[in-house]
DNA sequence: TAACTATACGAACGATCGTACGCTTTATCA
DNA sequence: TGATAAAGCGTACGATCGTTCGTATAGTTA
């Protein structure tokens, strides 16, 4: 690559700082997108319906995307992005470890129950959808959630070489059982209409925690 | 209820054993959908493919049922047996207790690599998907969902008052964590390709179970 | 202001959706 | 065997799907 090429897949603000036109209506698609497909899913996320909601027409609204699969793709990109912000945005300033485990944990509880999303966690909303589709959009939301994993593996091996979590378990498995107890709150709360999905969910956590937790 | 009325919602062999023509062609529209509902969802479930894939008109298809909902409702029903058959089906004849829990998770485990359904479990395919739709469908997926829950959570009140789990646990929160376990084997094996997908699983159902058993 | 480009729209395409109606074929039983 | 009901098919309907094409409008730059 030897000409600096702009990133086309990010939306640019200009020298003055604002948006272009067309970024600003791509932005406003997608933040309607992302809280479409999290109640009807990725295939329910529809042209028609999209354009209805945001008082354009089809082919002005697809024509910043090019085909339902780029729009599709796009949208669980500004997914990530919002659920970055909302859930790791808080742990970016500490070091990987136990301390930002427990805050991630922590904010992504209360992400379950917030509004981040219309339809609840996005990606527990999408995932079931397209893990039997093979595709660039299977790829795009199995890489957001191994993301979420793989940071939380991190902070799991940060804190066995710390000495707080310990050094002999597999790192996997102790991310496996946070992340499932994480997502069983999602069903608890969504399906189940358990009030106390998200105060169980604590709970196995913080035993789940103790259990791996270095005594010394 | 004084009169011996036939159930309508269930497939009544004749005297002489065999199914009439339309409740064997019923039964095979069943069949084929719970492998495609399990695979595109509930609503990827559109007639005119099932009825492509069984070599038959939509017309004619859909008579059995009456309305799209009606067949959606159907096959979470057939889903319903054939999940209880294979998953509770070995545990039937044993007494509630932690025998007959460790019964129904070792076989729940196997069937989420088994070929029971064509896209993996029905359930955790559709789950997500209707959580958010009400309705009758969301109702009957979420009602098959609790009978499994409350199916281990009487094994665990039976194994506490046996003396074989902590009598002072709460049955909610280990069958939340039971199921939560299950449920992750689910996300790791079908978006994430995680061949130890079960074996973590089967790791942390053990790892749990022995923090809840009791010590006598 | 004039030229140019980015943005949005309207209309139409073929395909598929769920549903309804009428007719034909098949199975059942008196 | 003939009557009766169940089962299945063909066709059509209006609606919506994703996509394409040409044109009009808005914004930017010379």
């Amino acid at each position: 690559m030897v000409s600096a090429a702009p990133n086309d897949d990010e939306t640019e603000p200009r020298q003055d700082g604002r948006l272009a036109r067309g970024d600003r209506t791509r932005a406003d698609i997608l933040s309607r997108a992302v809280d479409v497909a999290s109640v009807d899913g990725l295939d329910g996320l529809t042209i028609g319906r999209l354009a209805t909601d945001l008082e354009m027409s089809k082919s002005g609204l697809i024509r910043h995307f090019g085909s339902k699969e780029e729009l599709q793709l796009a949208t669980v990109g500004a997914a990530g992005e919002r659920f970055a912000e909302v859930v790791l945005g808080g742990a970016v300033e500490l070091q990987p470890g136990i301390d930002r485990l427990d805050a991630i944990v922590s904010a992504w509880l209360d992400y379950l129950v917030s509004d981040t999303f219309a339809g609840g966690c996005f990606f527990y909303a999408t995932a079931p959808e397209v893990d039997r589709q093979p595709g660039r959009v299977r790829d795009a939301v199995g890489g957001a959630v191994r993301a979420g994993i793989d940071l939380m593996r991190g902070d799991i091996v940060a804190a066995q070489l710390a000495g707080d979590l310990d050094p002999k378990a597999d790192p996997n498995q102790i991310v496996f059982e946070i992340h499932a107890h994480i997502q069983e709150a999602n069903l608890w709360h969504l399906l189940l209409d358990d009030p106390d999905a998200i105060d169980r969910s604590r709970q196995s956590l913080d035993a789940t925690l103790k259990r791996y937790r270095q005594r010394s």
